[in-house]
DNA sequence: GTCTATACCACGATAGAC
DNA sequence: GTCTATCGTGGTATAGAC
């Protein structure tokens, strides 16, 4: 689904993509109850009667998109889970990673992280509870079995070592950061970093990519 | 704004009050757009000729709430800035009213936080920018020039300061939260003071209610 | 599968009596 | 100021030809 998202050139994709790709567009630039199928319709050249051959109706096309894109995500966190040793390293990675998808599909950050999902979707569990999000509590909870991590709730040590990073996609998606998202990852991270992590000063044992000796 | 919205009691507000009070509800529970005029005046008993000699539009009353409880805000801000002598104490304090705040009127911080205003007031600045955010912005400046917290850039510092609690807060409407969420507000801020502040052992020089000697 | 034309309805807003 | 009744628009969804 990501990489259909990412994909340029519309006209090389098939009804249902070109469908989902203008829908996400239109629901993000101007939300969804501002985006009638009429609209749908005359962005993604596709007609009505092939719009409601391929989808139940309006809600269908957004619980696709975001039950695709949370997969895509949940895969993502996967990935990350298995490339990286250290709660530290699998950290860090997941924000660089929601920065970049920031930057290369804002539409789909702003879609899983801004809409109100439960005005549009009322079966739909909050985005908090969702694969991906359970996920990347689950690493801070290793981080604390590993000891990397102080002992705290587990909700509390991941509002404050996402909550940050959060708060500058947010900043980001609203167009009032003066500088690119990405350059703020390593200021962001340290902050991220200090406020959960074991002992005290600096970055403290894992703070730097190479544990001092 | 913010007492009349905690006021109980419908019937003894005026007609304007009551249609304000009944739409900030409305609009938070089942989302601006799944509000019609026809709901507002069945469950405020206020009939829509009456409502449309209050208020120019539907949009208007969202506007007249949103433009009132930023005020709201903003004084509150002021008052936990001359009320408190170092940053750490009143950045601590915004923390407390955020989350007491969320407590006693959900609708309110539902409203201001989470609502797409953009998608139904075109014109409002993001929230991000508004006047309230912008003062905890500043408190977190000021104490970077008085030494209490890290120089970085002021942008990522309040993200990491209030980022962590603003999640909580979301959790906490989006009804996830196992305890009160005020009984998270130690731990939060803790965490929330290590990440910005100047030192590095523990909550630091600043940690404590009092410094230490 | 793809399209056009249209049915149907809910909504925001207004008119006008009291 | 307050109300009821109603209008017109624009939306979702369907019918049915190709």
């Amino acid at each position: 689904m990501l990489t259909l998202i990412n994909n340029q050139d519309l006209s090389r994709l098939n009804r249902q993509e070109q469908i989902l790709v203008t829908s996400l567009r239109l629901f993000t630039e101007r939300g969804y109850f501002n985006t009638s199928i009429h609209d749908i319709q005359r962005e993604s050249k596709v007609s009505i009667g092939s719009i409601y051959h391929y989808f139940k109706n309006k809600e269908g096309i957004a619980r696709a998109l975001f039950t695709g894109l949370v997969a895509s995500m949940d895969e993502g966190m996967d990935r990350i889970d298995s490339q990286y040793a250290s709660a530290h390293d699998r950290c860090r990675a997941v924000l660089a990673w929601l920065m970049e998808l920031t930057r290369r599909s804002p539409a789909v950050m702003q879609f899983i992280l801004y809409a109100r999902h439960r005005e549009f979707l009322p079966d739909e569990k909050p985005i908090c509870s969702s694969g991906p999000f359970l996920k990347m509590k689950e690493m801070v909870k290793r981080g604390m079995d590993e000891g990397e991590i102080r002992r705290m709730d587990v909700t509390v040590a991941s509002a404050a070592l996402y909550g940050g990073a959060i708060r500058m996609i947010h900043l980001a998606l609203d167009g009032v950061l003066v500088r690119p998202l990405e350059s703020y990852l390593d200021d962001v991270w340290s902050c991220a970093w200090r406020s959960v992590a074991m002992g005290g000063e600096g970055e403290g044992r894992w703070g730097a990519e190479k544990a001092p000796a």
